[in-house]
DNA sequence: GCAATTGCATGATTT
DNA sequence: AAAATCATGCAATTG
């Protein structure tokens, strides 16, 4: 049955996907827009940002499982392609002293840079311009703090990166710059706390959260893993990370999630009524509408993340990659974002 | 009848 | 060793 969380609107042609052909097109498009930027480094200044045409990025990204973003202010959504400029700084590898099967969690600067950049473009009463006396290759200095369409920094405070995972923390390289305000980090065997925003519990149909306070979180399950990236009064927090499998990337786009944390940060699923989850691409202009349930498993569950092969193929995500989502600051809503695995280096 | 989806069972791993 | 979790294959269902 085709209930698939298509796009906006029911995916006539599911078949072909020409889509993903247009957000790649869409990514590509920086680079040749922006042939000044340096894959490398050096973004610290005159990044490109050519703004954003807020009335049409332009790719008919608004199809099949994801919603083109609207040109107001919508959490991470708001932004154009030149955003994705990002996409090509992301493949890079890490210094990390990557075990084996180590998680190649790493908000690549590039991210971060993204993620500074965005809320600090988008929040608007959200998040205020992060705080600028951190100096980082990627700092965003002057350019973004001259956007006419930012608002004014209020009051600045740190940006921090709190993680928390033990497994997480113990390969996630040390965040630069910006992101790195970042707390002692917790020892492998040392969860960390984290604050963070919560909500679960008012989350009904993951459509009705409420982005409350920040608040000391319960606990989040032991071995949770988790990341909370502090924007003045909000937080980023990476509730779900699912390294991919096989079966997650080439199957019918659905994607098992680990349970603990799914169960930890997702809306409930009381009954089997499947629960559409909207989340916001990381780096594309595109909201993804996702469809979370569960199968009876045995005398557990198993928590699935269906209609998912658009943001797979879209992404180009393969075994080894995986899923990160975040916590997003708009009510019902949660940021999604495709890592690639690094490559390594032999 | 076929292809795409969905639901479930089972074996492998991990805890 | 037992229990829990998860990856995956496959049958059932749907369009």
């Amino acid at each position: 049955m085709g209930g698939d969380g298509r796009p906006g609107d029911g995916g006539g042609g599911g078949a072909g996907h020409p889509h993903q052909f247009q957000y790649q097109a869409l990514l590509a498009a920086v680079h040749t827009q922006n042939p000044n930027h340096n894959h490398n480094h050096n973004h610290n200044h005159n990044l490109p940002f050519p703004l954003p045409p807020l009335n049409g990025p332009g790719p008919d990204a608004s199809t099949h499982n994801a919603a083109r973003q609207p040109p107001t202010p919508r959490g991470f959504a708001d932004w154009s392609a030149s955003t994705s400029a990002f996409t090509s700084l992301a493949v890079q590898s890490t210094p990390s002293t990557a075990t084996a099967n180590a998680y190649h969690y790493s908000l690549s600067p590039c991210y971060a840079f993204w993620t500074h950049y965005m809320l600090n473009k988008n929040a608007y009463s959200y998040y205020p311009a992060p705080n600028q006396e951190h100096t980082h290759p990627f700092s965003l200095d002057n350019n973004q703090a001259k956007d006419p369409g930012s608002i004014p920094n209020f009051g600045i405070e740190s940006f921090n990166t709190t993680s928390l995972a033990p497994s997480m923390s113990a390969h996630m390289p040390p965040m630069e710059g910006p992101l790195s305000t970042k707390e002692p980090e917790a020892s492998e065997d040392m969860p960390a706390r984290v604050v963070a925003i919560k909500d679960e519990r008012d989350a009904r149909n993951g459509i009705e959260l409420k982005c409350e306070t920040v608040d000391a979180l319960p606990e989040l399950k032991q071995g949770h893993e988790s990341c909370a990236t502090k924007f003045n009064s909000g937080e980023y927090q990476v509730i779900l990370r699912k390294e991919l499998t096989k079966s997650d990337v080439a199957n019918v786009g659905r994607i098992v999630l680990p349970k603990k944390d799914a169960e930890a940060s997702l809306p409930p699923l009381c009954e089997r009524d499947p629960v559409i989850l909207q989340m916001d691409d990381m780096v594309l202009p595109v909201t993804w509408k996702f469809k979370y349930r569960f199968w009876p498993n045995n005398k557990s569950r198993m928590y699935i993340l269906d209609s998912t092969s658009e943001f797979v193929k879209t992404h180009g995500l393969q075994a080894g990659d995986a899923l990160i989502i975040y916590k997003n600051p708009v009510p019902g809503k949660y940021i999604v974002r495709g890592e690639k695995a690094i490559q390594q280096t032999n």
